[in-house]
DNA sequence: ACCGTTCCGATGCGCCCGTATCGGTTCGGC
DNA sequence: GCCGAACCGATACGGGCGCATCGGAACGGT
């Protein structure tokens, strides 16, 4: 065997630049052309990657998805003595990206997320997301606070965030406010049967 | 002055088709040329009334956010008797766009947001249509529960509805699950202080 | 040392995009 | 009745796209 090269990585290194590229123009900025001038490897080797465009997003997608995901167990594990409403304000907050520093991936969920209404592929990846999200969520809120259905809390928190992201995204929202909706949510969830 | 035409039956008539082909294809499967085939226009008449093509989705944009804010007024107005819990309740569901025979709106709506994070003329459109709607859920909620934050309350029954919608159209929620959802969180806001 | 496999970058191909242009047609004004 | 302005459909054009191809470079096995 000649010549090893580490797919994985450069995968990795290809994502990323679709990630910026769908950041500054949206996805349908991507081409394969500039994917490969941002990741800095020839076009050719774009191709070898990937055999085609859809699967190169589909695997830009999990990238993201990833990356999430591991900042919010991250967070989660790193300070685990907090009370559990405390680390799930910090959860939601981490997965709405309303956060300056998280714009970007926030331009980039919002224009997969749009593809995956009509690319069926798109959606399961991110079906799969969604469900590991909300499973989180849904462990924390029953553990946390006692309300009488701690499954369907779990699913407005997490379309609540996603609501606020696209709001900030377009300019309906600042930041700010945002996080202020996120937090007096939690505060009304908690208080539901503390009354 | 010779020939006459009717220019903004035309533009609506444009802008339906721009719709349709959106819901099958996305905002990318919008192409001039289809466009026309499916107005049943020749090219040339799409691009007398539109300028260009982004004219043209900014115009179809305004279009369907006048649909919605038609409908959503229509509903309020036609049974003005009831209470104020289910007047919002309406409100909500029609504004998050989880009925099936919505779902084209839907995903047409959230074709032109993942355009609108990368599109400032899209953005400020998209705004006013948030204000105007915000306006009205604020005074839904301002005359029907005595919560501390109207404002804020509208904001989380906004997101809540978008991110319902986006979930919904992803496959992340059935249409009933979502509605369930909002009914629900108005629930939760109407007890809020009448514990 | 050399050989075959694997990777690489460049180039070509066919297609479709948005836009510009243009001759022909239709009609109100005089 | 004709004339010019407004409209129409078709076609031309330049460019960018995704994908396929190919000769050569790089390297491990024997």
């Amino acid at each position: 065997m000649p010549k090893q090269v580490d797919h994985e990585s450069r995968r990795r290194q290809i994502a990323e630049a679709v990630c910026q590229l769908a950041d500054e123009s949206g996805l349908e900025g991507v081409t394969l052309r500039d994917v490969a001038a941002r990741a800095e490897v020839s076009m050719g080797a774009v191709q070898r990657c990937f055999g085609t465009k859809e699967e190169m997003l589909v695997f830009a997608l999990g990238h993201v998805g990833e990356q999430v995901a591991g900042r919010l167990s991250a967070r989660l594990t790193a300070s685990p003595a907090q009370s559990a409403r405390t680390a799930l304000g910090h959860a939601a907050s981490e997965v709405s990206l309303v956060q300056e520093e998280r714009r970007a991936e926030a331009r980039v969920w919002l224009a997969f997320a749009a593809q995956a209404a009509v690319s069926p592929s798109l959606a399961e990846i991110l079906r799969s997301n969604y469900a590991d999200l909300h499973k989180v969520f849904a462990q924390l809120i029953t553990e946390g606070c006692d309300t009488p259905d701690p499954e369907r809390a779990a699913r407005t928190l997490l379309a609540l965030a996603d609501g606020l992201t696209t709001h900030v995204l377009i300019g309906h929202l600042s930041p700010t406010a945002a996080l202020g909706v996120l937090d007096g949510h939690l505060n009304q969830l908690w208080n539901e049967r503390a009354s």
